[in-house]
DNA sequence: ATTGCAATGTTATAACATAACATATATATT
DNA sequence: AATATATATGTTATGTTATAACATTGCAAT
């Protein structure tokens, strides 16, 4: 399943599922960690820590620090709400929290818009992969960078 | 098909095939890059960057600078030498240069080592997502980490 | 020999991330 | 309510990863 951006509502019930989920599991979404997912979340695109941390400073109109953002984020990937793109160094908002550990990402290189991608096959094939390998996975990272449909008609 | 180490007479073969490779494509195997290629695929885990810097400065007894480094590490995976791990930065050999574009890796959290994993159906499913999204596919990272079997079974 | 080009040297700094410790705020316990 | 405990945040400093910009070298082609 695939999706290239959230509609004003897919945002707000993004957002409001967080919002319930961290209430049923007891889990302090704070002021901070609702700013820097609302952040994450509202961006287009994937969004870089620094840029984060502007952007929260604006809003709070005081200087912030990195480790108000990094400590946000940490939660925030802790408990599924966004992911992190390592080979971009940068932060997206989860489409289905807690609906899955692991999300694979297709990244355009030209306009940066990235689409959660959530193919049940290829997860299929990764598991396989790993038990054929007797490796327990604890985390994967799967990013294809490239050039979406609307970036290669040039 | 899947190696966890390579042995004295693999590595010599890998750096063999690299100057081969080089040769016939006219590409500069300069003595930077000829050390560095060496050190990464030496070295028994991914290797950092500046771990690479401090390896080259003992080696030709002065200091050398983080640029020498980084436009070697370049220059190798543009050549498709060795690749980078983007979620620990970090640079392993490839096993099977110029055979592939696309790696795929298992990388243990404890003992570090990696595994270069370059399973077909994987790939060929990598491949049927990106088609069915309309996706042109430059470059893949897929990085699988957890534990393997020898530090499983604690 | 001089021009052009590829590679390297060098200095500085940008970009990304965390350690360590102080302070505050919320929650539970008596 | 007073105290203890845990959780979260503030703050300063620094560690880590990577690149920009420009100077220099060395070699190859005309």
């Amino acid at each position: 399943m695939i999706m290239k951006s959230k509609s004003a509502s897919e945002l707000k019930a993004s957002i409001h599922k967080v919002e319930e989920i961290c209430k049923s599991n007891k889990l302090g979404f704070t002021d901070i960690r609702k700013q820097v997912f609302e952040i994450i979340v509202k961006n287009k695109k994937p969004i870089k820590a620094y840029e984060i941390l502007d952007k929260i400073s604006n809003i709070n109109n005081k200087p912030s620090h990195p480790p108000t953002v990094y400590r946000a984020i940490d939660f925030l990937i802790e408990n599924g709400f966004v992911h992190k793109l390592n080979s971009i160094n940068s932060f997206v908002g989860c489409f289905h929290p807690k609906a899955h550990k692991e999300c694979y990402f297709l990244i355009c290189k030209k306009c940066n818009i990235y689409q959660e991608c959530c193919d049940d096959s290829l997860k299929d094939r990764i598991s396989k992969t790993a038990i054929h390998n007797n490796f327990v996975i604890s985390n994967t990272t799967l990013e294809i960078e490239g050039h979406c449909q609307d970036c290669s008609q040039t």
